[in-house]
DNA sequence: TGTCCTTTCACTTATATAGGTCCAGCCT
DNA sequence: AGGCTGGACCTATATAAGTGAAAGGACA
């Protein structure tokens, strides 16, 4: 149906945090903090892996994870990771939560998005190919966006659920079919 | 008009999509 | 020297976070 391909996450330590000596602690290539480019302290467990970005107050985000599995497991060798260094208590519950999840997804068909735009309404889209080739589709719903391709391929991104951006993508494929029978 | 406070925005990161521009390198 | 190719980077989308800058409004 649609496969995800990032998934945004945050989540909160209620601690106050010294992100330089976090990062002095840890060292590189897992830490990397400049403040001078960016307040919050970047972790990196492995190459290639998904980012924890961690603030002072103790807030933090994870980025580049591919399913929400990936992202709590994430979270856990955070947890545990500052656990370990005294920096938090026990890895017990804190609050985390799914911000947004990006996929992707194929509706098996060339697009005339000039006529697609109209198909689908001149208020919930918008596509100026000067300034960028995908047609942006903001379904009534509003609880995700869609690029839409003249490939038929399809990003839908802003989701807060993978329910709710499958819901999305099925609906943009229904009203398609609609189009075309008509 | 000057000072102060609030609001807004850009920055950064990940990621797919695709068209355009720009530059480097290679071959003829 | 000119043409071609490939790669990098820009455009747009969502989202969280903290910081700094800029803009706007209010008041003396």
């Amino acid at each position: 149906m649609v496969e995800i391909v990032n998934v945004v996450a945050s989540g909160a330590l209620n601690v106050e945090l010294d992100l330089e000596r976090l990062a002095d602690d840890i060292g590189e290539p897992v830490a990397c903090y400049d403040p001078d480019k960016y307040p919050g302290m970047y972790l990196r467990f492995e190459e290639d892996a998904p980012l924890i970005t961690v603030y002072r107050t103790g807030k933090f985000i994870i980025t580049g994870a591919d399913s929400e599995d990936e992202s709590y497991s994430l979270r856990e060798q955070f947890l545990s990771l500052f656990s370990d260094m005294g920096v938090i208590e026990e890895p017990e519950d804190k609050w985390f939560a799914i911000q947004n999840y990006v996929c992707t997804g194929e509706l098996e068909q060339n697009l005339d998005l000039n006529a697609l735009a109209i198909g689908l309404g001149l208020e919930n889209t918008e596509y100026e190919p000067e300034q960028f080739p995908g047609l942006v589709y903001r379904p009534e719903s509003g609880e995700s966006v869609l690029l839409i391709f003249n490939t038929g391929q399809a990003v839908i991104t802003g989701a807060r659920d993978l329910q709710t951006a499958e819901n999305s993508f099925k609906e943009l494929k229904t009203r398609l079919s609609e189009l075309f029978k008509s």
